[in-house]
DNA sequence: GCAAGATTTTTGGCATACCAAATGCCAGAT
DNA sequence: ATCTGGCATTTGGTATGCCAAAAATCTTGC
């Protein structure tokens, strides 16, 4: 079949190249529901609840004032990104990680956290490197991230998601937000604890160095080890919030 | 609020121990447009046709036979996956990927499967390790990879696929074959040359052989530079391929 | 002959109605 | 009191129809 006919190129308009980007995409009442219900499902506790939570279509589309059909859209996406589980006939489900599905993916994160660290000692400027001590400048010796765990637990992932994203690997960084998201319910319970805390720190300050240093090698194994001591925390020490 | 009741116990129904396995699930036409729409985007060489290709809600509803609910829920599905984007009132565009995106995504697989390899050291049975060389036991030195592209190339697949499962982690394994799907289409391409495949067989043996040694160490460095290798080969020689 | 404007067509977004399966409640039988 | 069958309800699945924006096409005036 034959090609469908191109546009044809705009006319002259040499005036007006200021700030015309694109226009608001406006985003559908899809991708809106989308949003919220995500926010929603991260941000509900969901293994404070001893019974698991359902969603129900109708209820959410006259709680978000839309019809049925964007609400399902959104949660095809869901389903997707593995945040819900639609049963036929049954329900929506929020689902739950069990604790082996936790320290899974926080074996994977190791992973593509220590290949950033590879590629940022390769790649990134040795200002970017150095600016990721700031995420910690607010701790030393005499304020100790142990006695302010909520605020360390924040700049500890900060931390991370800028590390990830010098490696300059929109693919690295998408994988790891995603991971993140799916890890954050025990963020809070697990990255904050106090006695890992104590190590944290460091071990941060020991992957800038080798990274600063150009150490590859160094790099990828201390970031590597890193992320695989929270999973072996986890896994030896997460029984409770399975119960 | 009380905990929905749980269905009893079933009486004792000693008999009819035969056969009654669960019913066939059903798949929703929903899913079964997913499936089918994932196979024909697969399946079309993407990179081939010079013009973006258009899909058409409309269009495939008659074709598939089903209204275009099911379809556009399926295509939500393939939006998340990063399969095709939808440009509002514009049409469903198939994505082309950039070959920075390709040799980003092959990295990260390497991420992913060096970490595979390194679980592989520790927990996997010496038997299903050394069935690895298996996928390539019709090739040898009278028989070279390099006269039987079409076949290595399926053996090639076929072997990192088992070797990520091996890990026994099923993030590892999924998010692998994501990215797979998506270098796929290159991949006959790229993996199949002729100048790689004669480095690629030797290449293999070396991590099985760290694999069966249980060095962890050596398994996961070789794991990684084997499909780092292939990053760097795409990138270097990958031009002709996204004019 | 051509360009600007009006009109028709195309295309995704959204709302609504109906369907069928799974549950749960309840009356009637034992 | 308990069990059983059926009916009403709930809930996701699907089909349809209409809307508005953008493209494509046609019209018209110079």
């Amino acid at each position: 079949m034959p090609a469908r006919k191109q546009p044809k190129a705009l006319p002259a308009m040499a005036e007006a190249d200021i700030a015309i980007v694109r226009i608001a995409p406006e985003t559908s009442f899809k991708n809106k529901a989308y949003e919220a219900l995500k926010e929603a499902i991260l941000k509900m506790d969901i293994y404070a609840t001893p019974e698991q939570v359902m969603l129900d279509e109708r209820a959410l589309s006259e709680r978000l004032g839309v019809s049925r059909t964007p609400i399902r859209e959104a949660i095809a996406m869901l389903e997707q990104d593995g945040f819900v589980k639609t049963v036929p006939r049954r329900g929506i489900v929020v689902v739950r990680r069990t604790k082996t599905e936790i320290v899974d993916m926080i074996r994977a994160w190791a992973a593509l956290e220590s290949m950033a660290a590879r590629l940022i000692t390769t790649t990134a400027r040795k200002k970017d490197i150095t600016a990721l001590r700031d995420f910690f400048k607010d701790f030393n010796q005499d304020r100790l991230p142990q006695d302010h765990i909520e605020e360390y637990s924040k700049a500890n992932i900060a931390f991370h998601q800028a590390l990830i994203s010098l490696s300059e690997s929109p693919v690295l960084v998408d994988m790891t937000n995603d991971i993140l998201l799916h890890v954050r319910g025990y963020r809070q319970l697990t990255i904050g604890r106090k006695d890992r805390t104590a190590t944290s720190l460091p071990e941060h300050m020991g992957i800038i160095e080798a990274l600063e240093a150009r150490d590859t090698e160094l790099a990828e194994k201390r970031a590597r080890d890193h992320t695989l001591g929270l999973a072996a925390y986890v896994e030896a020490h997460g029984q409770e919030l399975f119960t």
